[in-house]
This record gives C-alpha cells, structure tokens and sequence, in this order.
DNA sequence: ACAGCGGGTGAGCACTACCTCACCCGCTCA
DNA sequence: TGAGCGGGTGAGGTAGTGCTCACCCGCTGT
C-alpha cells in the first residue's frame, strides 16, 4: 500500500494506441499512482515481485496462457489482478476469475468503469463484465475468404473467368460462385461497379 | 482541404480507451485538425457531407458490412477513408481497400503509423499494413469452452463426478474429460489447487 | 442465336471445434 | 481391496465454415 491512501498499480503491455488511452484514463485520477507502465509479459514476474503493487493490469491477449494468471495470483497473493480480455465469453471470465483474478473487464469497456474497477480490486472486490453488452460474440463485417480475395485480385485485373480458372486450377463455376461472393460483401453489382471503385 | 495546410479529419466511434489513444495520438500533431470525433456509424453519412473532412478514420468493427465503406466512397470521393480493423486478414485488407478506401490499418498500430498514414492517405497514397507482423490470426491464451466453464463452477462448489454428470445429463466419463481439460487450461492438477485460488 | 456475364440454389467434400463417451494406467485413502 | 480421483488416448456425432462444382434463370452484345 503506498503512503497517501492512493492506489499503487503495474500496467502490462498493451497496443500502442489502447495503452495510451488506458494510461490517460488513469491518470485523470489522482488517487491512482502507476508505478510501472508497458511491461512486457517475460517480465511481469520480476516487476510485480519488485515493485508489489496494489493492483496489475494484465493483457490477456499478450499472455501465453490463461494459466500464467494462476501462476502469478500464487507468487504474489497480495497483488490483486485486473484483467482486460479481448472480448470475453462468459466461460472466458469464469476461467480468469477462477485463475484468482479479481477482475476480467473488456477492452470495449468505458473509462470511469475501468477506474472503478481498479478500486473495488484494490479492496478485494470482485469485477465482472457480464452486463451482456460487451461478453458475447460480435457482429462483425462479412469478410473474403483467401480463395475470394484471390478472385479479386484477378477480377480488379480485368481477367476473364476461364482465364481466372486457369489461373486458379479450379473449374468456371467455382471461380462464378467465388465471384458472386465477392460481389455481395464488397456491395458490388458487377466488374463495371468494381472498375469504378479503383478509378475514381 | 482546410486552411495553413493542415488535415482535416473526421473521426468514427470507436471504444472509449481505444478512442482516447487515437484522439491523443492525433492531437499531438499540430498539422491534424479534427473536425468532428466519436461519430456514430449511423451518422457518419451525414457528417460526410456536412463536414468534408480530407480524410475520414472508420471503424470497420462498428460497420454494418464492408460495402458501407464502398458507399462512403462512392457518395464522397473527395474524402480520403482510413479505416481501422481488428487485427484484418490480407483478404480483409484487399477487401477494404477494393471498396475504395485509401488506407487499412490495424488497431496494434503504432501512435507514429497512424499519423503517418493520415498524412500519406491524405494525398492520395494507399497504405496498407502488410508487415506481417500485425495481420494474420493471433494465437491466444487457451480459453475454456461454455461445457467447460459449466463443470468448472461446479468443481468450485465442491461437486463429485457423479453430482456433476447428474446436473448436466451427462456421463461421468463425460465429466472427467470436461474436467481434465479444465485443469489443463487452468494450469492445476486437482480440486485442491482449485480451491486454493479462490481462498486465498 | 450463341457466348459471356449477372444472380439463385443446392450438393459434396474436407477441415475444425465441441461434446460425448469408452477404454487404458497409477495413486491414495478409508 | 475397492472406490474415487488424477492423467492419457481415441472414437463417434454434430455443427459450422470454406472450397469445389453443378444445375437453374435472365440480360446483353456481336
């Protein structure tokens, strides 16, 4: 515990971008004091053994395993773990929190909840998502398949479909379904609208 | 195009900490000028046309489909798309830039990638990610799966074998591979060193 | 008229993930 | 000693996805 009733914390590696808007939304409260920021994941253990923060903020993603926050609740049981997951399941927090963690929160999550959060972990209080907003899979934009977007290539080059059947080793038709797939994710109605999109 | 030759930008709704990166990203940059921030999907055609920006930054999560960002080329050639994925595929970044964007990024970027790759897409130049590095699939911690998670909060309340397999209308054996799995994915070897993580 | 392009439907196959269960083994403890 | 717990292997079924191909239709342009 550090001297002024603040909370002392570890923050793990995370990309550039979130890292800077995680580091910003703590740092807007003055009672969070970051003793540590951007650690690596080969050196999580030697920091939070040195430096003995109130709370760690681990990037799941950036572990080799979930396992590893186990590892690192029993070497220091006296530093509460917070865990920014992807987007996790339900099953995925289940699985961090019954690693020891004392809190799973996703990377969707706003910043005045990530702050919250940090307190009640650094009373021991247990944090989860499960509001059913962020858990759960995403909606996600149709994306090509490899063998679509190799018929696009050949298609932004003006090939013919036997010509992209040849180039593919596979039949016309194969290369006509790949084609009309490809139409519909991209919204497009034909190599004219496709054409279009390069030129202008 | 704005006035002392800086870029104008439009900014799409992004997640709060993600957002607050990228804002602080841009506005360390003197020579970036954003016109309108946090822009809701629903709302960026609008804002497109209202604001003109010379370069829009889009969040393909919050997209309804990739054609949106044909649409949005299409109705405003002018505007310069940048567009922000998950961690996009090299088909998933063909995708995009075929719909006519200039640039596809990823949300690992670097702070200094990002204000590059404004300023490049800005005159016209198309920028894609490329390096290897940060497209492709990620391998990521071992996650439970949703039987998994079940008999694990039932090993948690101290449950046999049998108990378990009667709550979930299966068999014991069944049981003990959802079991083992657990532990593996967990990193424990038994309901003791279970039972430890939670109690202290 | 015919070839090429556009869309629709459906089938078969391979691969993977997950769930389910069955066998094997060793250890511990009442 | 036997029941329960620990790990290992493998097999079967289901579901989903992606790749391949086959048929159907209409439109257009030479």
């Amino acid at each position: 515990m550090a001297a002024h009733g603040s909370v002392t914390l570890l923050l793990a590696r995370f990309s550039d971008l979130f890292a800077r808007g995680l580091r910003a939304c703590i740092d807007e409260d003055p009672a969070l004091d970051v003793l540590a920021d951007d650690v690596a994941p080969d050196r999580l253990g030697s920091r939070l053994a040195a430096l003995e923060p109130d709370v760690a903020i681990l990037n799941l993603a950036a572990l080799e395993a979930v396992a590893d926050v186990r590892r690192f609740h029993a070497a220091h049981p006296g530093v509460h773990l917070l865990v920014i997951a992807e987007r996790p399941t339900d099953a995925e927090v289940d699985q961090v929190l019954a690693c020891g963690a004392g809190a799973c929160l996703s990377k969707e999550a706003q910043a005045r909840d990530v702050r919250s959060a940090i307190h009640l972990a650094s009373r021991g209080l247990v944090v989860l998502p499960r509001a059913g907003a962020e858990t759960g899979p995403r909606r996600y934009p149709e994306v090509l398949t490899a063998r679509e977007a190799e018929v696009l290539r050949h298609l932004q080059r003006g090939d013919a479909n036997a010509e992209i059947a040849a180039a593919l080793h596979v039949g016309v038709e194969t290369v006509r379904t790949h084609r009309r797939n490809v139409y519909r994710k991209l919204g497009v109605r034909s190599r004219r609208e496709l054409s279009d999109l390069s030129s202008g």
